[in-house]
DNA sequence: ATTAATATTTAACAAGGTTAAATATATTGT
DNA sequence: ACAATATATTTAACCTTGTTAAATATTAAT
């Protein structure tokens, strides 16, 4: 518990406190996931690439990169690789030739769902060990954030720009 | 929603559901997480060794390979680029002089420290959002959470060793 | 005292990140 | 219409971090 007594009411200190205890069970609860996601046998990039083509539907590779967060020459490589495995297909658009429409193979949709299962199994195998009522809360607690996370979808999003730390 | 209808109780789908949520949730505030981490101008990696080394002390070469789920070499090669920067110190031990122990300097440690303030600040953030009483739900929720991970730290842990998908 | 085991580093390679440059297609201005 | 410009993707060259195998140094064991 290193967080600073920043100035402020008894109330904000909890604040504090329980964005502490939620950083660790974050922590926890998804290395346990990613742990899962080995058995995949894709790499955390790719998994997550082909996650967002699950979810969102075919998209160009320049939006891909948008979405995860990184260069488009990675992706256009990660895509690369996926096709390669058949797990995705590249295709040119017929509106704007320039642009490469990435869709999801049915054999690349297996693949993220069970990797998902796998994750939620996980997840859930804990739960399982939960006291009567303790389900009760987490499920609150669950609704509560994800009221606060709804909230600023609303908001425009930043358009994050990883870097990575290069020469020293 | 491509949970499956698992067989079992209704409650245990409601297991499931939870299971769902919190996934969520936790990739959402880990995502902010991370991005805080970037202000430190250190890889993920590189500040993740120095973290462990912050919350567990100096620590051998091997040891921080096992807690980081990594090789030894990949430990020695981040260890020399921290001992660059002056955020580690590497010393031979006098017991066993095969083993060199790594610690964390005064300039490293107040590094992890601002990182890990930024860190809960993001998350903080979001919770001076909260309505009242929520906050206590949280509280509650983290309480049964933690209670629960703390219960398999008892049991004897498993080695994690991370497996990259080398040629496909 | 050899021999075997252990701890770390070095070497050689793959994946994935970057930016810069090459290519192909659209869009714009005159 | 056409030359110039802008945009989307890929390729190239380089960095970091992961791996395994081999080299080195030290400890433990027969």
């Amino acid at each position: 518990m290193s967080i600073p007594p920043l100035p402020g009411a008894l109330e904000k200190i909890a604040v504090y406190e329980t964005a502490n205890a939620l950083h660790s069970l974050a922590i926890h609860l998804l290395r346990r996931a990613r742990a899962a996601d080995r058995e995949s046998g894709l790499s955390p990039e790719r998994l997550s690439v082909l996650s967002v083509l699950t979810f969102a539907g075919p998209r160009t590779v320049s939006a891909l990169a948008e979405l995860e967060g990184v260069s488009a020459p990675a992706i256009s490589r990660i895509v690369s690789g996926l096709e390669k495995e058949g797990l995705v297909k590249r295709e040119r658009s017929t509106q704007d030739a320039r642009q490469v429409r990435v869709a999801i193979t049915n054999k690349g949709k297996s693949l993220v769902e069970a990797a998902r299962r796998r994750r939620i199994e996980r997840i859930a195998e804990e739960l399982i060990r939960l006291r009567p009522g303790e389900l009760g809360k987490l499920r609150e607690a669950a609704r509560v954030l994800a009221r606060l996370e709804g909230e600023e979808k609303g908001a425009p999003r930043r358009l994050r720009q990883r870097k990575r730390n290069a020469g020293t």
